[in-house]
RNA sequence: CGCGGGAUAGAGCAGUCUGGUAGCUCGCCGGGCUCAUAACCCGGAGGUCGUCGGUUCAAAUCCUUCUCCCGCAA
């Protein structure tokens, strides 16, 4: 049953931007039947009712879309589709085994690490938080676990020690659409690595939580370095300062210092410094609850210098 | 009507309670000092105080309409 790429009828799975372009990618050389992506959900105060990015570009391409509540019961629909492959990429629910074993080609997943390390929901930010030095796009088969499944091709990248969540999930979105663009031939031959993974390997990453988000300076400042990056530009790690929680949206590694770890040490023209384990933070970017982002030097021009130098950061009760 | 903060010069803020010619830090322009500078000194430009209406002799300030921005929650 081989066919011609444009004639492969491919059933596309996946809700955020970084799904975006790969859908594009298959829209332009397969006939994709059919977009399957999260409800659109109410964001914001004004509780707008908003469509998810991979809804919006399928829309754009009159492509059907489908928005099942609960896929594990409401996936007739795709079936009906008939769809050769299923593709998906960060689409956020769980594939019920009657559409894993559906498709002639099977059902393949773009998962944003080298598995089996960083299986599950932030493995990008997870890379950059453990001060990775590369990470990359794995496609595998999937199986009713979560991403544990056969790997059908790989392929990595450097990451730049300025890089942050943002800008490689970026950059992986592109990887990973020419990775595709490269397997997806290999695939309908049949003729691919499908191995299994090595399950002992494995590692785990798990989303975020709102705990998560605070600053913890009781480690190196390399560290402290990562987590702001691997939170950046979503949902940013904070520190409470005075009282006040304000997020910390860019930093640099300072000097090696010692001291009183979570104190402000020196303020200048154009960041403040935190100590941490084995030297100092220098916060140069940040967010205030209620204003917009600024670069540290326009937040010191409106604020008391006074209320920074020595203080001691994350303690409640100023 | 989920809770809350905000809108004042290019940027960040104060002033609003207690109405009386709009201020601070920085940036910008010009000049000076210096081997030199993101340092220092002198001078200058730049604001319909988000919008509509009201009260008042007088509104950034008090009352009212609307718009926009943001944090939390979802």
């Amino acid at each position: 049953m081989v066919k011609e790429l444009k004639d492969l009828k491919v059933v596309y799975m996946g809700t955020p931007e970084f799904a975006v372009p790969t859908l594009e990618m298959l829209i332009d050389i397969t006939n994709v039947v059919g977009v399957v992506t999260q409800e659109d959900k109410e964001v914001g105060r004004k509780k707008v009712l908003t469509p998810s990015p991979v809804k919006v570009c399928a829309l754009d391409h009159d492509i059907k879309v489908l928005t099942p509540h609960r896929i594990k019961e409401d996936y007739q629909d795709i079936i009906d589709l008939d769809p050769d492959i299923i593709i998906t990429c960060a689409y956020g629910q769980i594939v019920p085994k009657e559409l894993l074993d559906f498709p002639y080609y099977g059902c393949i997943n773009i998962h944003g690490s080298i598995l089996p390390d960083y299986r599950g929901a932030s493995p990008i930010q997870t890379a950059i938080m453990n001060g990775d030095a590369e990470t990359g796009i794995t496609i595998m088969y999937m199986d009713e676990q979560m991403d544990t499944g056969n790997i059908i091709n790989m392929d990595k990248i450097d990451i730049d020690i300025k890089d942050t969540y943002g800008t490689l999930s970026d950059k992986l979105s592109l990887v990973g659409r020419d990775l595709l663009l490269k397997t997806l031939p290999k695939i309908i031959a049949d003729d691919n690595w499908n191995i299994k993974q090595d399950d002992g390997a494995a590692t785990y990453t798990k989303k975020i939580t709102r705990e998560q988000e605070r600053l913890d300076f009781n480690k190196t400042r390399k560290e402290v370095y990562d987590y702001i990056r691997a939170l950046n530009p979503t949902p940013l790690a904070n520190i409470l300062l005075n009282g006040e929680e304000i997020k910390i949206v860019e930093a640099e590694i300072g000097d090696e210092s010692t001291g009183e770890v979570g104190v402000i040490t020196d303020v200048d023209k154009k960041s403040f410094s935190i100590q941490c384990l084995d030297g100092k933070i220098n916060i140069t970017k940040i967010k205030r609850a209620g204003k917009n982002i600024m670069d540290v030097a326009s937040f010191l021009n409106g604020y008391n210098k006074m209320n920074l130098i020595d203080k001691k950061v994350n303690v409640d009760e100023q």
